[in-house]
DNA sequence: GATATATTTTACCAGTCGGTCAACTATAAG
DNA sequence: CTTATAGTTGACCGACTGGTAAAATATATC
């Protein structure tokens, strides 16, 4: 009972947009407010404080990248190597039409957060660790199927997420995302590579 | 004419270690007067703004990784792969015994500023430019004397810096600086590769 | 329709931010 | 020794920060 509201995912979705290409710090949580139409007393209402926000946003774009990146660019029959271009690809698609590169969310906070709060450090290790998992699920599946050779599993799949966050970022540097594009060729040669089998 | 003073080395010095571990924003001015043993009115006297600091304390750890990274690794007489390999690891050995893993300066700073400031963005651009560009005229170096097949050095050069930025990141991720070592293993495969050749 | 309660509104707070300024001091150079 | 000047000091500014509190309001439920 009592009145509804959808201020909270209006929140959390302005929160997801400015963390992106602002950064942490330099949002603040007025500015936040004004983006998503609610009274900063509202805001309080919903979030106990910036940090609370922070959290919530980064697991409400877990949700995003999972179904928009990842179940696109892993659940096609292609082969493996294809499969990780694709992944490189749609980030590039997801980019492309913005005004400029604002590379990867998590990775943003990451280099912003991951020294200042450890609980926030903590909750994106735990999200490259699912990304390096459910790379290293794929690479196995195709090694057992006899598609690739044998090569070490858990290393080349953290090189891909390390490959794909250093992308992003060199692409913000450059504020050209068809770098995202040119560098999943390599993203494509590591994983058909020959020289790593075990 | 006038008194002679190093404050300004210093305040360069503090900033540098401050940014590089609590990044731009999280850092305020007066806590790197502290830091330098300045006062804010001094600090003023030497840069006109935050942002001028920050340019500056770039151009001083260009210096740095000059001079700690790129020279030791790539003047050594050793495979090319091994000399790429030495880059992880000598920036392994750097962080190895802070107290928690804080990134590269670089990087850091590309992921919280090159969307506020375009003369940062642009500087930060450069100086991974220049790094492609001498990573690229290492492995053409080897291609002609044949020690590796030819490559695409441009985008197997990018690749490289991209993969080294990544694990950066991971290690901040996962706060353990040897996931730069294990990657460096990666680093290797890739110059060595076959199935880039073109 | 009454009412308990979920939400909104607004004014407010102390602290910190980047930055300014004018007075002061030490010293290098003549 | 004088003096021009490079450097230092500390008080100060307005703007903005994250966060609080209490009164006002709308509505789902009964």
């Amino acid at each position: 009972m009592g009145r509804t509201s959808d201020a909270k995912p209006r929140l959390l979705a302005a929160a997801g947009e400015l963390f992106q290409d602002k950064g942490y710090h330099a949002v603040g949580i007025q500015e936040i407010c004004d983006a998503a139409g609610v009274n900063k007393g509202s805001f309080y209402y919903f979030f106990p404080s910036k940090r609370d926000l922070v959290l919530a946003a980064i697991d409400a774009q877990v949700e995003i990248y999972q179904q928009e990146l990842m179940q696109p660019a892993f659940s096609s029959d292609v082969p493996v190597a294809e499969q990780f271009r694709q992944f490189f690809h749609l980030m590039y698609l997801a980019r492309r039409n913005l005004a400029s590169c604002t590379g990867c969310f998590f990775g943003n906070l990451t280099l912003e957060l991951s020294t200042h709060d450890e609980l926030v450090r903590g909750k994106l290790q735990s999200i490259f660790e699912g990304w390096t998992l459910g790379f290293e699920r794929v690479l196995q599946a195709a090694v057992e199927a006899g598609a690739l050779p044998k090569l070490d599993t858990r290393r080349t799949a953290q090189a891909l997420v390390a490959l794909f966050e250093g992308s992003a970022l060199l692409a913000k540097a450059y504020n050209d995302v068809s770098i995202l594009d040119d560098l999943s060729q390599v993203a494509v040669n590591l994983v058909n590579q020959t020289s790593s089998t075990i």
